[in-house]
DNA sequence: GTGGTCTAGACCACT
DNA sequence: GTGGTCTAGACCACT
């Protein structure tokens, strides 16, 4: 199976599971119009409690990677724009690590780089 | 005065303590040997509790950017380590801000770029 | 149960409780992978406020001795360097308790023995 | 002049003066029957509040190294017994000194012999 | 329930 | 006055 969380990283194990269902549907391995686990198969495959993939779920509806159909289950959408957007993805990605290689070597943190991100987007949002 | 810190923020506040000393020091607004406001000093400056900066400065001096005299106060070492690779934390800075503003115009979540920079720093890691 | 603090010693009571967990990890009574109690039930065994147990825990997750996992609870790690040196720890810690005794034969106060390590430890930093 | 302190030392200022005149006194480069600088002169020289020097010269007066006569100044005593146990004192710094270069090698923080030595001692009293 | 952060406030040793 | 430790208790995100 392709689902994986690990319990250990300090990201919440709802936003890993966001970031995998995305990651999978940005390289094709899962394809507009399938049907997702039901959240109960998928918290038993994964180990973990219900409620973390149903607010996982949930917040890919919300962001219109996925939709619902009451008593048929999960639907991936046809996302064209996320789509489309893969290869910037993908870039802006193999940057960060770049980046984040760099730090290491002149002994900049974890938790500086995170802040960084941080206050930047609050800048760019203003 | 220049110490100022954002209740707002989802950075903790001893955080945000450090990594502006830590900034001002770079700039060399704040010199090797200055001492720095006592404990309560800059809580009440910055209506902060005595125990949260406290904590900051506590990591400050784990990191060696610090020290404490006993009931004298708290000192900046000359850790010339530090000052020498401000120019490039400054680039490495930049550079984020840069990839900060790119993600925002594909619609990359500041949550998803947090988790990148996880992921990668675990990496380089092992 | 094996968890016991000394409120009469001058050490600590974060330090006490560091100290014994590494010891009871070294000689294999805590084992890697183990679930330490929560900070909450661990501070109503020894009597001791939570925050108190949570500066102990933070201070070995720096040390790389335990882990958290958010929402779940602190695990030991699979720390073998610290296991592989527990045989020169024992040896150096019975070494120093004869030294002890033979200070206390002639004369020589606990501060003054304390301030030797200081300064010897200050000497081999540099 | 022979008189240093360490503001930066994590040892009290005034038993850094304490173990210091001890050691001078032990190494005969302060006799019996001299006289100390008076406590104002001391602590001018050293850079020290005169309250430190007088709670050193109180702690050295309680262990039998100086006495004082009222307005005539402050004397070393005739301390044969500590002047006997020099070398033994010797080689139990020594001793320690040589364990804490093996205890960096393998990992062993400070805190930890400094605990030890506190453990160690409460034993040995009781 | 789990740990993380923060506040308010006390007490202590050292200067 | 200075930092260090500790308590009591609140609030938060995550599970």
């Amino acid at each position: 199976m392709f689902y994986r969380i690990d319990t250990k990283s300090p990201t919440p194990l709802y936003e890993q599971l966001i970031f995998q269902i995305k990651e999978l549907y940005i390289q094709g391995i899962l394809e507009p119009g399938e049907k997702l686990p039901s959240i109960r198969e998928l918290s038993s495959v994964i180990l973990v409690n219900p409620n973390t993939v149903s607010k996982a779920y949930q917040e890919l509806e919300r962001q219109g990677i996925i939709y619902t159909e009451r008593g048929r289950g999960t639907f991936l959408t046809d996302n064209t724009a996320l789509l489309e957007k893969a290869p910037e993805r993908m870039e802006i990605k193999n940057q960060l690590r770049e980046l984040v290689l760099r730090s290491r070597r002149c002994g900049i943190a974890k938790s500086e780089l995170l802040h960084w991100v941080e206050t930047a987007s609050e800048e760019v949002q203003s």
